[in-house]
DNA sequence: GAGTAAGGCTACGGATGAGTAGGTAATCGG
DNA sequence: CCGATTACCTACTCATCCGTAGCCTTACTC
């Protein structure tokens, strides 16, 4: 138990609920982010939270739920800044480049959201995956919707059209994992993974060994 | 318990140590793809070994041991097919294509191995991640090697040749993510899964949305 | 400034499951 | 055929941790 200097135990300030939820699943976040969902306990999340256990079950219910609500805040909040960071209007590639962007500047200011959301939810399964798999759902469509367009002003040949959601679903695998992959290697900018990511998927190895790459545009 | 059906308590019959380890880390593969690292018992894999729990412990350790166990073998089976696929001599874009088709159709022909060697271990962290950090190094040197052979031989352009491991990262990536995605999409074909990988990594969108889309050899 | 609702706490029950102690039966070398 | 070795078992201990019962205490409300 917390005690104050002069040993008296301290009793944490009154706040309203709506603080104490953001702290508690702030808490969360961070805690099944560095240990996982099973080594994770409500202990040691109530703790960081700076509150006392019941609390937690008295405002978001058990373990589960509790997760469920982490995976939710924060998917939210990732595809609202992919989402943003599109400009309509622009050429499919620009867009592209402007979705890769946000999706890895999010990941690399939210580096625990990113392992919560992607790692522990999909190594857990049940209902936990439901959640992911609806955020993935959307952003191959908002994927699949750029590839599309570009098909629609310019004619699309056969095989993309047909094979346009895989594609856009190999192409948020190959986020997903790159994301991961800079979890271990953190050195990296966003724009530089980015950039990666987007000469891999846009220009492929076949020009890419030619040295033919692609550039962003002039206004970045 | 188990009881034949005279009611008499069931004894397992002696067998060498070598056999009785493989059938634990087999069924111990099975249970812990299904429930998880954490979920999975110590009683359930004694159980669907067909032995009891002490035997375990007596041959492979706790229950941390195990799973490495479990992880390393299934890595060393995989990477051993891959290498396996690759015929030497060939231009590159064929050796990616056969290492992608050898990759996918050992994902398919072993989802267990697959969901224990990557969800499972990435999830847990520790120790384990070592172990399957150790076989992705040696993935991507395998393929960094694959487009480096094609630089020398054809003048490679400087952005390639500087990028080779960290686009190569980006392949085993995507690979990766694309197999996890096929788990919850099993009813592709593994040639069809590799030609979209394929197709995404050598041609790029940017030639997709064109139509020119990546062709394998006559022979296959 | 009493009444009350909402915020907060300590301390426990109960289930689960890792790991072990200690003993029995089958095989093998002599 | 007889130790000795090795395979194998049942039945526990002990720790962890989720979830809750029951009880304070602070701050608005009239």
């Amino acid at each position: 138990m917390s005690l104050a200097e002069d040993g008296q135990p301290v009793r944490a300030k009154r706040l309203p609920r709506a603080v104490r939820e953001r702290q508690i699943v702030d808490a969360a976040v961070s805690v099944f982010s560095r240990l996982g969902y099973h080594d994770a306990s409500m202990d040691e999340i109530s703790e960081v939270a700076g509150i006392s256990k019941p609390m937690i079950y008295a405002y978001l219910g058990a373990k589960e739920d509790l997760f469920a609500a982490c995976i939710h805040r924060e998917a939210t909040l990732l595809l609202e800044a992919v989402v943003g960071g599109i400009k309509v209007g622009q050429p499919p590639d620009v867009q592209l480049w402007h979705g890769l962007r946000s999706f890895f500047g999010f990941v690399g200011e939210h580096r625990e959201s990113w392992r919560v959301l992607h790692r522990q939810s999909i190594a857990q399964g049940g209902p936990f995956t439901e959640e992911l798999m609806a955020m993935r759902q959307r952003a191959i469509s908002l994927v699949a919707a750029v590839l599309m367009r570009t098909g629609s002003d310019e004619g699309v040949g056969e095989a993309a059209s047909v094979a346009g959601e895989p594609l856009a679903a190999a192409l948020v695998g190959a986020g997903e994992s790159l994301a991961d992959w800079w979890l271990d290697h953190p050195e990296e900018s966003p724009s530089s993974i980015a950039a990666r990511l987007m000469n891999l998927v846009w220009m492929g190895f076949g020009n890419l060994v030619e040295d033919r790459v692609w550039k962003p545009p002039r206004d970045e």
